[in-house]
DNA sequence: ATCCACCTTCCAGCAACTGGAAGGTCAAGG
DNA sequence: CCTTGACCTTCCAGTTGCTGGAAGGTGGAT
């Protein structure tokens, strides 16, 4: 399929897509026109990306995280020891983002009827976690 | 308290610190020496930013999220409104995060004995939601 | 044949830092 | 009092991760 249809198809405008080829994060065939040809693999791995870039991850992490999922990386001793950091950082984000979604209720609730409280919230969330 | 204390309470580089008054984030204070003195409210907002930064939060977002602990914000009328969306786009996150934790803990779980399997856990990852 | 929507490359600009130079401040020790 | 060293200051340049726009090729429909 063509750049646009695997861009309909991750959430990433085409631009991105051509940038994180240029970075070697994705290598689709090419037609005889030039035009790039993605693979239903290729779609799921910018999907992929799409998520874990917008979680907070950065290129260099996904690019990790990509590499646990081919074959070369998979048969590596050090392999486990990465992904398992990563489900440490991952538990991290869950609980931050908890904190955060408690917080921004309890303001929600808060506002419901313009209270105004002195809003001690702020602190609570920057201790928590 | 000096910008280093307030780094290292918050989690936040000196330098990003420094950033984030320059696009007017925080506005701590200044002593007669000229050096920033951080109250605790200032490094609740940094430990703040850096929770949502670290969550792919862009710092406009931040700048948002930030502003309905302010009381002017807090009073307007659509302030409920942007936070509601927030709280969608939080527990999209979470969503998201929790998947790939349990496509990574399935990979963990595979690599161990060095099984290889062909993997089709990369598909399963991109398409649920 | 000519649209028009797609694709290509390339280059420039923006967002959000990050590093380094050049220099001021301050508490401790000689 | 003076120096040492760890802090702090501003400023400017570089990096990462896109993002927009120009200039031009491709391909199906009228």
């Amino acid at each position: 399929m063509n750049i646009g249809e695997a861009s309909e198809r991750s959430g990433l405008p085409s631009k991105t897509i051509r940038y994180y080829e240029d970075i070697g994060l994705i290598r689709p065939e090419r037609g005889g026109n030039g035009y790039r040809d993605y693979a239903a693999t290729d779609v799921h791995k910018l999907r992929f990306l799409q998520r874990s870039r917008g979680l907070g991850f950065s290129v260099e992490e996904c690019r990790q995280l990509l590499a646990l999922y081919e074959d070369k990386s998979r048969a590596s001793a050090d392999v486990k020891d990465i992904a398992e950091s990563k489900l440490a950082e991952i538990d991290r984000k869950i609980r931050d983002l908890s904190d955060l979604r408690r917080t921004l209720e309890q303001l929600v609730h808060a506002c419901h009827g313009n209270e105004r409280p002195d809003c001690p919230i702020l602190e609570g969330l920057s201790d928590g976690g």
